[in-house]
Formats: C-alpha cells, structure tokens, sequence
RNA sequence: GCGAGAGUGGCGGAAUUGGCAGACGCGCCAGACUUAGGAUCUGGUGGGCAACCAUGGGGGUUCGAGUCCCCCCUCUCGCACCA
C-alpha cells in the first residue's frame, strides 16, 4: 500500500494541467456575469512572505468560488516594479536594477504558481517595463493638457539617507517612512498633480463605498479634511490696502476676537512688521523654526505654546475694533491661510495664549443656563450655545449664527464663505533613477515642453552610473538629457525626475483588462466589460494613499473620457497582518529560531531566551518565516489551509507550526477517507432520492442532512460572509461525521443507499474544500472517476428537504437555566410540550410545589418556566 | 485629546436575528494498533467535590445577554496644535 498523501507530485502535476489547459483565462463575454477580483500587486522584493501567500489565498478561493459559480471570473497577477531597493541593490552589489528587478520577477512568479494560484498570466503586467510605463507618460501629458498637472517650486519633504523627495503620506512624526531617519526641509521645483480639483468628489464618494470597511472611508474622509469655513480680511491699521486673510470655521464667534496669530513663516511679517518689533519677531521666528526642526519625532505637539507680539494693528471687520497681530508658533502656515483670528473664551489653544499674555477674553458664546465669566474661566467653551455681546447677532444659536455673521461678512465685501481642505496636491517628482520618467523637455526657447505622443515612451537609460552619492544617476547620463526640443527643434534637456511609484498603481487594474493594447492604456470595451473592481484585497496600509490615488486617477480618466466608472473598487477586504511570536535575548535583542538552544537558551551567551509578544513578522524582529519551506515540507494546500483556517481574513493571523501540522494532518484524513475506500465510493452514484429511495431515519438519513447543511453553510461563508476559518471547520465536521458513519459498522455504505449517500459526502468534501485546496482536491476528484476537472465543475447546491428536520431537541429552562432537554416533532405546539414537561422527571424537583407564573415558549428552540 | 476596532478555556478561534457559551483546530490526558511512534485510530479535556461559577470590570433592560443600554479598565490601529 504506497498510496500516502504525495503533496509535491500532486502539485506539480496539477499546476502543469492548469497552466496546459488555460484554465484561468478569461475572456469578455456579455452573455455571462463578470467578476473582477485583485489583490493589490506585489513589489517583487525577491521573495514572497507569509504576508503575500496569506492576501492571495484568500483572493484565490474567491476566484474559484465565483467561477464555480458561474461568474466570469477575472483574475490577473503583475508585479509593482519600479522602486528604490533596486537602486540599492545596484548601489551595493553593482547589479543593474533591471535585471535585478526581473530575476527578482521570474523567482516570484514561480513561487506564486507553485502556490497553485490562478491567475490569467497573459494579462500579466510589470510597471518597469516599457510597454507598461509609455501609458504612465502618456497620462501624465493628459494630465498636464487638463491642468491637472504643474510644476511648482515649493518646500518639499527630503529625505538625507534615501536621497529623495518624500510625500506628505510618506513621512511620519518626521521620519522617513522607510528608513526613519529624520526628514528635511528643501526648496525645489516638482511636478505636482491636482488631486485637490477631485477633494469633494472623493469625499463625497466615501459615502457611497458601502462595501468599504468604515475605518478605511474614516481614514479617508481625515485625510481629505473638509471643513466648512470664511476666509475674513482683516485690514492692518495704518496701510491703505493692506489685509490679512484669515480662515475660520467659527464665524459665530467674531465679536469675540481678541488678536490675532500669524504661522511663523507668514509672508506678511517680513512687510507689515513695523521697525520698532523687527528685530524681536525675526529672533522669535528663528528660534521657533530651529526648534521646529530639532524637535523630532512627535515632538511639535509638545512644544510649549508661545508667541511675541507683533507691533501690527488691525481692525476687526465686523466690529471695528483694534486688535493686536501676534506671531504664534502653533499656527500652521499650510493650513487655511496661514492667519488665525483668536477667540480665546472659545478656543482652548487662544485661550491658553491669552491667559499667557495677559490677553482681553470676551465671551461671546452662552452655553444653555450657564453664565461664563472670563475671570473665573479655566478653559474655553467650544461647544454651541447662544450668541451675546454679538450686537444684532445676540440670541441666535451657533449653527444660525454661523449662516448669518457669515452673509454679513460677505454684504460688506470682509469675506467670503469658502472650504477648505487639508488634502494637498500629489507631488510626484523623484530624483531617483529607478521609476517612470516624466516626458517633459525643457527649452530655453519654449520653455517645458511635453514629449509628443508619438515619441513615447521616454525610455530608461541603462548605461548609467550608481554612486549611491545622491541627485539622480540620470542627470549624468549625457545620451539622456541632451536632446532636441519637440516645438523649435532647438537643442533643449530632458527633465530627469522620475514619478512616484503610486502614479504606476493608480491605474494598473485598468490596464489588466486591455494588456496587450498598443494605441492607447487600455480600451473603453474592455474596462466597459471588466469595471469596476468587485473585490479588491490587500493590506491596510493602503487604506490612505493607493486607495485615494487610484481613485483619483480613475475619476481623472474618466473625465478624459477614457472610461465610465466613477469608482474603480466596489468592494474592498483588508486582511490583518501575518503575526508570530518574538525570542529576545536580554543580552543579545531578537534571535533567529536557529539561535535558540533546545534548552531555551541563546547560543550566544547562553542566558535564558525570553518569548515576547507575538508581533507582525519583519526581519528586524527575526520572527519571519518563508513560506517556501513551508511549501516544501508540506505542500502548497497545506500552507494555504493553514493561512485561511487560523483566522478570518480582516484579523491579524497568528503562524503556528503546529497549526499548519494540524491542516496537514486534516488533509491526510481526507486524503485517505477518499483512497482508503475507494472501491466502495467508485462503484456507486451521489444519492438521489428518486434513484435511491427516499432515506429511513438513521446514520445514512442523518449523513445525507449533514452533507446538504455543509453545503449551505460553507456556501454562505465564502459567498457572504469571507469566513473561510469556519467553512473549513465545517467542512471538517462533515469528515468526522462521514467517519463516524463508518465507524458505526461497515454495513451502513455497504449496502442499499448506503455507497451513494457515502459517495455524495465524499464528494460534497471534494468540491466544497477545492477553492481552499485545490491540488488534492483536483487529484481526488479524479480518482472518484470525474472526467472534468473540478475548476469546470459548478459549485454545490443544497436540497431544502434534505436539511429540512422532522425532529429537534427543545431546551427547557426553569428561570433562565437548562434543567432538561426534550426531542420534540418540528412545530409542536405550545400546549402539548407543557403536557410533556409535566412528565418529566427531571423537571419535578423543581416544579412541584411551586407555582408557575409565566411560560415563555419560542417554537422548535426554547421553552423557559418563571416559577416562584 | 479625537475617531475606529478588539478583549471569550492552556493557545488560535466559534456562537449569522437576544434563545444550550466554548463549534473546529492546536496542545494536553488516557486507551488501541505496534519492535517502535513525532504515523494512524478511539475516548476525554473551561473552573469547582458539589450546589453552582464562568465571555476585561461594575451597573441596567429582559423570562433569557458574549450579543442591547450606561459607566469604567486594558490593548491595537489611525488622526492629532486643522483655527
């Protein structure tokens, strides 16, 4: 008997079958439903993680449910090519980020078809490669045609270690998000684009993502930051036309301004500031910035609230007043204008300003039955109340005084009512070699010239240097930069900044329903057909920028007309993070499993290995395992069950070796519940009642149910619901109950119904496990004689009658506590289960005697005594 | 500080609509087969001798609460001087 459960000839013999017969091409058909399932690309680092055999196994069992289900499914696979650790390994190894990428590519792919994913490989795609970058370029000029794309000098975030411009996004507490060094300030001109044109479309999109998870759309609608505000001109006494700009949301509270504070970078300062303050405001706002850049890593919210005053006057609009300008280093230069007018009794940070410097604080709003006094204050009020000391305005609730200050603002030409939006526009230059060059030409005479459609793509250089000394190689590539200007013909330089690699992101989901295109990114059948994405998987680290930048572009595209969605993610899964506990030596930090000793110490000093807390794998923590060995040792369906079996797919997963032991040793039980008894299963037929017989009640009749309600609940949880970990339990209580059958006598799948009722169990397990293991599956499903394979074969209905049950057990409570149960017929009425629960005799010690004042009774569930 | 999510056996986790808490798996215990077992199969396994007690803690609603309401604690994530 040498027929063991032989993972790695299964696997390679089905992932050939698969890739032989195409088995996960798709193909546009109008007649059948699409389905478009992603999982967000990979960068192909040179191996996968647990963290990528995790994301796609569960994209995967969606694909072939949803094909299995008659959907058209579409599946596609590409890798998100452009980046810096390429350019490091040129840098460090001298090897050229191309080659390296695509080594890097073949290895990963290989790994993910030894996964048994399916994917539809002819739609694959790679951001590096040319024929996918010209359309980069060619949007970039679209963009640039619709003014959604400019140049602008401006302040941008640079990171010293990785020599580069950083996005907002991409800093964090002022910290390079890569390599967490800190982030400087450097003036230089980029290239920027206007996704702030898009602000109230985003936002307002978020409500209509319903298949969303809410803290993403939060997340989003935080970084978008909407608030509903006037922009007010305060002008400054003894000028005749000078004014600053202030913005506010709480217009109510005007008359309640007592200053007002200037960002220290406030342009105005160095114009308005009057001789005899200069010098004092020019040391405060050094001082301020020195310490600014200094403070580090969350270090701005602890600086201590200060300011100086001024010298400069100015009136308040609506009442007239005078009102000193004050210089503040909490005031934030990009936020609103930069300005803000102080209402210290309804603003904490004024307040605590004005209590500082011994400023006037006029209360303006009262909350309801509450006087404030300024005097005994100890904090603002910020909440709603009713307006006074607000002249006409006095009595009106905040919300009316709000419309209405603000339409008085407005009458007297002060102000306009305006919104703003934290969300900045998207820079995207990067001085760096390894990303999409931006198509520009620059010349003397034409200034910066877009590179013409026909002359794409603006192709790479591979004959440059990697110093690793900073600026981007490509500014020394000569063959590069010299060129000809596309509108004189004149000589003119190519510009040598690259794009951020979310602009290759933003619309490659695009690109994979027309991938082969050459006269355009992709075409409008096409997306027609395959958009919007229904099921987008990835990591929640996307939740801000990939997902607002793919959603950006798209909304761009289709307003260029190139497509009809207004969203390309109809539903979105983030699945939680590959965890697993951490070794540290006190002496010697983290330790590899290798540098622990049997007996739990550190080879290295021998002192005792303390276990940590379970933690996200990385390297740094040492706690990584590679999915490769895992495969090796115990097969590519194993590995997959384990990642979906050990936790729903939005929870973090804890690895477990034992754990993946445990699905490993589920898969031999099945493996040999189908070849052990194999004769039996192969000479018979799935049940059918009117080939079989309707079934007496028994093991067979109570095998027969337990397969169909296997079938409706695995059905609803990977159809409905995403819980894989328990359609996998069901699906091995159904093994256990199958074995249980036949353990209770050979006699049972011997003889009349019995082969076919075990025949149609053993192949509900079969089909019902195959999107979550399909290699053994495949090959079991074959030996039962099928002469199609599973990935053609449609998903599993279950019969209502068979689940429908004759009997239940009724849990009677005496007070809300179990006292006995009751087999009942389905649908006994209230009056004959009473007559039962008299007879009881587990229930007479505590009825009689006492008298019964309520019965509550929920049919076929529960019957539940009040006695006294 | 604001917002979101979580807290259930020794562990990962079930409990879909307020109705038997702990499915399924891991681990552990016992047994069977066996030269052997890190294979396989069978049984047991929240705590307590029991009545009973148990879903982070405390109140409440209800015949009945892991589930609903109020207060509090802890953890994770996101945002954070946003005017």
């Amino acid at each position: 008997m040498d027929d063991r459960y032989d993972h790695k000839n299964i696997e390679t013999r089905w992932q050939k079958i698969w890739e032989d017969q195409g088995a996960f091409t798709a193909h546009v058909d109008s007649t059948v439903p699409k389905y478009y399932l992603l999982e967000m690309f990979p960068y192909p680092s040179g191996r996968i993680h647990m963290g990528h055999v995790r994301n796609y196994s569960i994209g995967d069992v969606l694909a072939r449910f949803l094909k299995m289900n008659g959907k058209n499914v579409i599946h596609p696979m590409g890798w998100d090519s452009f980046g810096l650790p390429a350019e490091n390994a040129a840098i460090e190894r001298n090897v050229p980020p191309a080659k390296w990428t695509r080594e890097n590519i073949d290895y990963m792919r290989t790994q993910l078809k030894q996964l048994g994913l399916g994917y539809d490989w002819n739609r694959e795609i790679a951001t590096c490669e040319p024929d996918y970058y010209r359309w980069n370029q060619w949007i970039f000029i679209k963009l640039l045609e619709k003014g959604l794309a400019y140049k602008k000098r401006s302040s941008v975030n640079w990171c010293p270690h990785c020599a580069t411009v950083l996005a907002n996004e991409q800093v964090e507490e002022c910290l390079c998000w890569r390599c967490s060094c800190t982030v400087e300030k450097r003036d230089l001109e980029q290239w920027f684009f206007k996704i702030t044109s898009y602000a109230e479309e985003l936002l307002a999109g978020t409500d209509k993502l319903t298949g969303w998870p809410e803290r993403v759309l939060t997340m989003q609608r935080n970084w978008i930051g909407k608030s509903i505000g006037v922009e007010v001109n305060f002008n400054v006494v003894d000028t005749a036309d000078k004014s600053i700009k202030v913005f506010t949301t709480r217009p109510d509270t005007i008359y309640g301004v007592t200053f007002m504070s200037l960002a220290p970078e406030h342009p105005l300062l160095r114009t308005l500031t009057p001789d005899s303050h200069l010098a004092e405001v020019r040391a405060f706002v050094e001082g301020v910035m020195k310490e600014k850049a200094s403070a580090g890593p969350g270090g701005l919210d602890k600086m201590e609230k200060k300011g100086i005053d001024t010298g400069i006057r100015c009136f308040n609009p609506i009442t007239g007043e005078t009102i000193p300008v004050y210089v503040a280093n909490f005031v934030l230069m990009e936020y609103g204008t930069g300005a803000v007018m102080a209402v210290p009794a309804h603003d904490q940070r004024d307040f605590e300003f004005a209590k500082k410097y011994d400023i006037p604080i006029t209360v303006v709003i009262t909350p309801s039955g509450v006087e404030l006094d300024p005097k005994t204050m100890e904090e603002a009020y910020t909440g709603e109340g009713t307006l006074t000391n607000s002249g006409p305005f006095d009595g009106l609730t905040t919300d009316n005084a709000k419309k209405a200050i603000t339409n008085y603002i407005e009458e007297k030409w002060a102000g306009e009512a305006c919104l703003n939006y934290r969300l900045r526009d998207w820079g995207v230059s990067r001085q760096r070699y390894w990303g999409c060059p931006i198509p520009v030409i620059y010349c003397d005479k034409c200034g910066a010239v877009p590179v013409p459609a026909e002359d794409l793509p603006v192709l790479l250089p591979d004959n440059v240097m990697f110093t690793g000394k900073g600026g981007s190689p490509l500014e020394e590539a000569e063959d590069f930069v010299n060129t000809e200007c596309p509108a004189c013909g004149g000589p003119a330089k190519r510009e040598t900044d690259t794009m951020d690699t979310f602009v290759d992101s933003s619309w490659y989901f695009l690109r994979y329903t027309s991938p082969h295109e050459m006269k355009k990114p992709f075409t409008k059948e096409d997306a027609g057909y395959w958009m919007p994405v229904d099921q987008y998987i990835g990591g929640i680290e996307h939740a801000v920028m990939h997902l607002l930048y793919a959603r950006f572009f798209t909304k761009a595209l289709r307003d260029m007309g190139l497509c009809d969605v207004d969203e390309p993610f109809k539903n979105l899964l983030t699945q939680g993070m590959v965890c697993k506990e951490t070794q540290k030596c006190p002496e010697h930090g983290f330790l590899l499993p290798e540098e622990v000793s049997d007996g739990g110490k550190c080879v290295k000093c021998s002192a005792p290995v303390v276990t940590g807390a379970v933690e996200k794998m990385s390297k740094s923590k040492k706690n990584t395992v590679d999915p490769s060995g895992i495969i090796a040792r115990y097969g590519a369906d194993t590995t997959r069950l384990f990642s979906l079996f050990a936790a729903p797919p939005e929870r973090d997963l804890e690895f477990s070796i034992d754990g993946v032991e445990g699905s490993y040793r589920f898969l031999g039980r099945v493996w040999r519940l189908v070849t052990g008894n194999i004769d039996n299963l192969s000479a018979s037929e799935p049940y059918s009642s009117e080939k079989h017989g309707a079934l007496e009640s028994g093991p067979l009749k109570d095998l027969h149910c337990a397969t169909h309600r296997t079938i409706e609940k695995v059905t609803v949880d990977i159809g409905r619901r995403f819980h894989f970990n328990t359609a996998i339990s069901s699906v091995m209580e159904l093994v256990n109950a199958i074995y249980a059958t036949l353990q209770k006598g050979e006699g049972i799948v011997n003889s009349g119904a019995g082969p076919a009722v075990f025949r149609e169990a053993a192949e509900a397990v079969v089909l019902l496990l195959s999107p979550f293991a399909p290699h053994i599956t495949e090959e079991l499903w074959s030996r039962l004689g099928a002469t199609q394979p599973i990935y053609e074969t449609p998903w599993l209905t279950f019969d209502r009658d068979a689940i429908a049950r004759q009997e239940v057990t009724l849990v009677i409570q005496i007070n809300g506590k179990v006292r006995s149960r009751a087999v009942i017929a389905v649908g006994t009425k209230k009056e004959e289960v009473l007559e039962m629960v008299k007879k009881d005799s587990r229930l007479t010690q505590w009825i009689e005697g006492r008298e019964i004042k309520k019965v509550i009774y929920v049919p076929d569930k529960i019957l539940n005594m009040v006695i006294k």
